[in-house]
DNA sequence: AATTTGCTCAACCGCCTTTTT
DNA sequence: CAAAAAGGCGGTTGAGCAAAT
């Protein structure tokens, strides 16, 4: 059996919210909670179906939402968190603090979209569309890097969901629930980070997510570069605020991966991609400080007059793409770009869904 | 001044997942 | 366990506004 019936849909009103509409389901929430959407309409008097108001409260009437236009720091951290998770606006959300998904969505889809448009890269695959649009200059190997990064992700998000799926059905279960501050984000943020993981050289499946991260970035200290983990040179952390440690982070999703990841490596490892990287080795991985050069390529190609100040770079107006670069120097480069995956990561609220 | 074009963003729609009965 | 409601999410639309012609 089911519940009792649905709200009955005669005589909702649909369109745009006027300012006593506003007031009514404000004054309600701020005095009982919105409890039940269904049921908070009637309660609240108003004449729109519970989805509606919902709507409403956690786009805009919300106390917490910031508006306005999107600092080049949030600009950065929704890039380089599409690359990672793709479309999934709620999830980068929680990592934009007082930014709705819906704002975050709009803004992707009106600004940053076309930017990826304009510089030629399919902005669903993060490939080039023609790489022949890009054939000389610095873009080149961004693009290139931006090719690898779109082959790693597309392998490793369908990992991931098979993952989710997975660990749902070895009952990970009770924690099913959609809210926002309880375990089940643990147990999806492991899953995540174990998946990652497998990206990892073949010898050390049995690796959590961040400790990728950390091979990558370190792989540089194994060239003499490292130690630079607890101090990630990404612009996120000066947005986000102080980091939670990440080795408690690293460590909790060891012990799971130590419970599921060699199940979850076999079938990672299928993946043709997986397989390609495992054979060609760490130069695969996605290079490039490949997120910085993207979101500087991404920012730059918006106006053509915007620079990037947050790691005191320029934008490469005209000024050659190649500019940045270091001679393709790749551990240098995954370290960039892991830096700012791992920074993101660490500087994530505890609940957060994804990390 | 009138019209067209482009942009922004609030809101709706439909689907999927979770919860409840 | 199954059915149905509720919640949540991402895609899309369209009204309103500004800039361009």
């Amino acid at each position: 059996m089911g519940r009792s019936p649905c709200c009955d849909k005669i005589g909702l009103k649909k369109g745009p919210w006027t300012p006593e509409e506003d007031q009514k389901l404000l004054a309600y929430i701020e005095k009982h909670g919105h409890g039940s959407w269904r049921a908070l309409p009637v309660k609240a008097g108003l004449q729109r179906c519970g989805k509606s108001c919902r709507l409403r409260w956690t786009n805009y009437l919300r106390p917490d939402i910031k508006r306005g236009k999107f600092s080049l720091q949030e600009e950065q951290t929704i890039i380089q968190l599409h690359a990672l998770l793709g479309n999934r606006w709620s999830a980068i959300a929680t990592h934009l603090p007082k930014r709705t998904d819906n704002e975050i969505k709009n803004y992707w889809n009106t600004h940053l979209k076309k930017r990826l448009a304009k510089m030629g890269i399919d902005p669903i695959t993060h490939k080039p569309k023609n790489d022949a649009l890009l054939s000389n200059d610095g873009q080149s190997k961004s693009a290139a890097n931006l090719s690898h990064m779109a082959q790693w992700e597309s392998a490793r998000l369908e990992a991931e969901a098979r993952l989710v799926r997975q660990s749902k059905l070895l009952g990970g279960g009770g924690g099913a629930s959609a809210s926002a501050s309880s375990g089940p984000f643990q147990a999806q943020s492991s899953e995540f980070a174990s998946t990652s993981a497998q990206f990892q050289k073949p010898g050390g499946a049995a690796r959590p997510c961040l400790d990728v991260l950390k091979a990558w970035t370190g792989g540089a200290a194994a060239a003499g570069v490292g130690g630079e983990l607890e101090s990630p040179t990404s612009t996120l952390s000066s947005a986000a605020g102080v980091g939670e440690s990440s080795t408690a982070v690293v460590e909790s999703d060891s012990r799971l991966m130590k419970e599921e990841g060699v199940e979850e490596w076999k079938h990672l490892a299928a993946l043709p991609e997986a397989a390609e990287w495992a054979a060609a080795g760490a130069e695969h991985v996605p290079s490039g400080n490949f997120v910085e050069k993207f979101t500087d390529l991404l920012l730059s190609t918006s106006s053509g007059d915007r620079r990037f100040s947050d790691d005191g770079a320029e934008s490469d107006n005209g000024s050659g793409g190649d500019g940045r670069s270091r001679g393709g120097d790749y551990y240098e480069d995954n370290k960039n770009y892991w830096n700012s995956i791992l920074n993101l990561v660490n500087t994530s609220p505890s609940d957060s869904p994804i990390f």
